[in-house]
DNA sequence: TTGACAGGCAAGTCGATGCTTGCCTATTGT
DNA sequence: ACAATAGGCAAGCATCGACTTGCCTGTCAA
């Protein structure tokens, strides 16, 4: 996959609020599950959705660099990686409006 | 409207390459018309929309605060505001994957 | 071994979104 | 005044993206 695409899917993946208040979990802890994620987003954001729904949104985040997943035994466990968010930032450095 | 909304917009309006480019050609050059925007699109990224394709971009920007747009006499200038970009890199913490 | 649990695959639905087309308004210069 | 220029509005289309449903695979414990 070209760095062109991957840069775009990190945007792509940004896109979604349900992607947002994953990252906001992971941030919070590290090494979820996917039906640890489910729970969390139903208590904590009011956010009903299926498992699969779920599972999706965290391929995209995965396939962005976003997030790590390793598997062990029958669970697999999701990590954070916020590094390739620095490059948002760098892409349009500062510079205000007005003053 | 909510400020969670508007912040929702923020992460919509970078979701699109053109939108993208557009903050690319603001952030070289401020004051920018709409014809001209459009002619640096075709031109620098190969990217033929019609005028209003790109009018209806710069809206989307404009509503999710990233583009402050005045209009003088027959012109609109174009400028862009990169502040709301800080609130993405603060949100999630740096946290390094492995290590 | 077998049932329960964690996760994966694939098709289908439906609303959101990017883009075009056609026409209209406003400002400027001759 | 009027033609040319810069931009705006709105409807229509076609693709994409989020979500569900139904079923399958793999792992662990009793």
């Amino acid at each position: 996959m070209p760095i062109v695409d991957a840069v775009a899917d990190i945007y792509k993946a940004l896109a979604d609020g349900t992607r947002r208040a994953l990252l906001d979990e992971l941030v919070e802890r590290d090494e979820q599950t996917l039906f640890e994620l489910c729970s969390r987003l139903a208590l904590k954001h009011d956010l009903t959705l299926t498992r699969q729904a779920v599972s999706q949104h965290l391929d995209i985040l995965e396939a962005a660099g976003l997030v790590e997943a390793e598997r062990r035994g029958r669970y697999k466990f999701h990590t954070i990686d916020t590094r390739p968010l620095a490059e948002i930032a760098e892409r349009w450095p500062t510079r205000k409006a007005d003053a």
